[in-house]
DNA sequence: CGCTTCTTTCAGAAATTTGTGAAGTTAAGG
DNA sequence: CCTTAACTTCACAAATTTCTGAAAGAAGCG
């Protein structure tokens, strides 16, 4: 307490969030840098800090900051900005964007699909295990037109829920 | 050749097939024993293999064959089975269950859902990000509905695709 | 029961990954 | 232009993970 500026909420509270929520992503296969920077983007009010802030709240090197990014924006679940007049950087989180692009795995379906597809001419169509790859396949091929569908239903969903917010 | 008995198709193939497909799981998040594992066994006509012929095509120990079969039987993509009358144990795919487990991330879901919960009452339903976050918590729990559907769909495609088999 | 075959556990060597400090790069502002 | 603030890249030390050999643990079979 007696701390400079008026904060407005616990940062304890903030800062154990944070890192629950990051332990859960890194359970699931995010690095751990990614996951920390990116839950303290999450429970952020405007959605967005600067690299300085993410590196005084998580107490981690500029160059950690810089690599972390570098993962979030590859894969779309964070953007960045630049501050105009100032070569400060903001890093943002998009609210309904990134989990959008967390379902967007589609990549990863894309090439499990193109080595299934090898799999099946090269040990034959006509094979047991060339008929178990097939099916395999069509399943995800399956996965793939139904998430698009189901994206869709989800924004009408979030419209009734939230509004155009 | 002139090698034992007739293997009705190239090991070579096989081979190559299990390796890229392994690089692809262990690209999205997977071990690399596990996924060298499952991708042996879902190549193989049979869909089950024993510890010593995992061992061979792969070129590991029996430690890491058992290390590996632990992970994927305990995340229900692969299950064992005793040959009757002797001390062999097969590992199998079965073929629809594995991919159905795949979707079964429910448990992670559900973590996740449990961590944002306590984002929101910590942060504060009524703050930005408490609400950023109850957003996100929705998605979660629309998704997880959306899923079963979603297999239930597949299940009556699949039967008309390839049949009961 | 004891022998034998298969599987699991465990300690540690080897390889990989991670995060840092320091140097390098870019661009704003005088 | 030169200075300086900010971000990025890079080499390396530290931590972690991974896989193995060896020993221990089950379970069929004589």
């Amino acid at each position: 307490m007696t701390e400079s500026k008026a904060v407005g909420r616990d940062p304890e509270a903030v800062s154990k969030f944070v890192e629950s929520f990051a332990a859960q992503l890194v359970e699931a296969g995010m690095q751990r840098m990614p996951a920390r920077v990116f839950a303290a983007l999450l429970s952020s009010d405007e959605g967005s800090m600067t690299s300085a802030e993410l590196g005084e709240q998580l107490q981690i090197s500029p160059a950690a900051v810089s690599g972390a990014v570098r993962y979030l924006t590859m894969t779309h679940m964070v953007s960045r900005e630049r501050e105009p007049g100032s070569r400060r950087e903001r890093y943002r989180v998009h609210g309904d964007q990134w989990y959008e692009a967390l379902t967007n795995r589609e990549a990863i379906l894309k090439r499990w699909e193109g080595a299934l597809r090898e799999g099946v001419s090269s040990l034959g169509a006509e094979t047991p295990a060339g008929r178990r790859m097939a099916e395999t396949l069509a399943f995800f091929e399956f996965v793939e037109g139904e998430v698009a569908a189901m994206m869709e239903r989800w924004r009408v969903h979030r419209r009734q829920v939230f509004g155009d917010g």
